[in-house]
DNA sequence: TATATTTAAGACAAAATACTCTTAAATAGA
DNA sequence: TCTATTTAAGAGTATTTTGTCTTAAATATA
């Protein structure tokens, strides 16, 4: 698996944010629209609180929102925040000081496909994501439909 | 991560076996040189011993080698022997039924992605890494030098 | 102030992955 | 035939990931 399950629900729910305008959304309404468990969900946008990445707000009417910094980061931003840049930093089989002078049989192949990975994740950041997504209405739900308001 | 842990021990197993002949290699002596657990090792190999993209022997002088078909297999069959095709076939959010009628915002640039993964995988035979390997002394250990003898 | 709503935090449980250990089966060689 | 060596198979353990549950803290509103 390319990403682990965290990240991808904290994927789907920073998308969901980035289709609403400035309001703190209920991390409930996150988890029943994008059918993330609620408490696991809750645990991982906090992870993104604490990055900065997303704000969150106590209390009746409140809920969580990207922050500015959150708005304008790439998809690769979050998923560095909760599975780290292993992925963008590691040898593919593991081997520690694997580099261009005592290489894997993978390691320059590697290097050009993990970049593109990453060129994949960096090139649109949620704010675009949003844009095209109310155009083009991206999917984000495993149910069907996600209404991008 | 990419690869599960079974998968880079796979095929970091099956490389050091492309680097040998014809002779049944012993787990053990796999085990030992790649620094991987010798009874978990065993399983992953016995898996791809019932894939037929190995052969393996049992008693004294016994042991492990590759088949003529794991002999012409890629990177990328063995890598779909032990992780499975999903990595290759599902989108990167995991949403079912993502395709382009219905797709996630992540969906056109991943196929691309995952495209330029499984190419890598499987641009290059075992047999082909093998004798580049022989000239370039490419590293399958974490310990420094494996000799492919 | 009292209550309801919401995130924060942490203990707990389940499932998946990674790893270990023991016993059985095959086989070479004494 | 007996013993040592090797893979096969399966039970068992540990760790990580995923998911649940309970309680605390903040805050809006009545």
């Amino acid at each position: 698996m390319l990403l682990s399950k965290s990240c991808v629900y904290g994927l789907r729910a920073s998308l969901y944010l980035s289709a609403k305008h400035d309001e703190y959304i209920s991390i409930r309404e996150i988890s029943e629209k994008l059918d993330i468990s609620f408490h696991f969900l809750t645990k991982i946008l906090q992870q993104l609180t604490a990055d900065g990445l997303m704000e969150s707000y106590k209390g009746p009417n409140g809920g969580i929102r990207l922050s500015s910094k959150g708005r304008r980061a790439t998809l690769l931003d979050i998923v560095i925040a909760i599975d780290g840049p292993e992925l963008f930093t590691q040898c593919a089989l593991g081997l520690p000081g694997c580099g261009s002078e005592d290489p894997c049989p993978l390691h320059e192949s590697w290097l050009g496909t993990r970049t593109a990975i990453s060129d994949m994740l960096e090139k649109t950041s949620l704010e675009e994501i949003a844009k095209e997504g109310k155009q083009s209405k991206f999917r984000i739900s495993a149910g069907g439909t996600f209404n991008w308001s």
